[in-house]
DNA sequence: ATGTACTATATGCATGTGCATGCAAAATAT
DNA sequence: ATATTTTGCATGCACATGCATATAGTACAT
């Protein structure tokens, strides 16, 4: 006797869109502003965050969500593009595993595409209402 | 004299993996229960939405969020598989038009799947304190 | 010490995607 | 009416991804 098709899958559509429009738009304006994928400025920001600069690669797919090899040709492209923003290095004390750090030019890209980023985030997270997004579904349509 | 990375970012962050879970649970769970991708089950609903239970692939793309091409291709291996759930059929008025029509069989199927989604996507939001997720990201960190 | 199991990354392969383009049908111009 | 442009979908191609597997290094058992 229920409706077939419950508001609770509307909602999800709508955060999905939302989500959808606001990837792209970071998508396409790293790209042209700043030469860089969104999952390149992910990498970056994660090595970032770490006092080290560096992580392994299986630190960083976890963080970026990617699978383990998706993370390991992510890298060699990105390091293979000769931006000098990465660098791969053998870990001395077990040389299966391989660091990744980000260089000192490379925090210095990430801070310029991150205002780009904020940017974005901001307009977009401004002329959104929110909080209809995730307002109690049950209550909406009774 | 900014922070570079703004917390607007980090909530973005927690967006994308939010929604990067739900997507995935979705995709596994209707993979493994109904023989169907998340995005198959997207062109059945959206076909169902409509009373005359058909679109133009045109329609469908835009709906669903795909590339023209993608959609194209979508469908076509989703009427290959042979389920019955799915029917193309050329417009009689614009010969160069798709129609793409939903069967009884498929509005069945939808709605089986649609159970599992909703099931999944009602755990999903209320185990997430999602009011969190858009609190205004300026006031967090003064 | 040697063999076995495990772990971290690389790579072959199949697949889904977007872009550019092809092709047929319709719309429009002349 | 014929030529040109436009439209809707299909398809060649390049590429990023996940899965399965290979490879190399490490840990553990005996």
């Amino acid at each position: 006797m229920k409706n077939p098709t419950l508001p609770l899958f509307e909602h999800w559509l709508y955060l999905n869109q939302y989500h959808a429009q606001i990837e792209q738009t970071l998508e396409k304006n790293l790209t042209a502003m700043h030469d860089l994928s969104l999952k390149e400025f992910y990498v970056l920001y994660f090595l970032a965050q770490k006092s080290e600069k560096q992580l392994r690669l299986q630190d960083l797919q976890e963080s970026v969500g990617l699978s383990q090899s998706a993370m390991s040709r992510l890298v060699s492209r990105f390091e293979a593009k000769g931006c000098g923003v990465l660098e791969r290095r053998t870990c001395e004390t077990d040389r299966r595993g391989v660091y990744t750090s980000i260089t000192k030019k490379g925090e210095e890209k990430l801070n310029e595409a991150m205002k780009t980023v904020d940017q974005i985030l901001a307009q977009r997270f401004k002329e959104c209402n929110l909080e209809s997004l995730f307002a109690q579904p049950d209550k909406i349509t009774p």
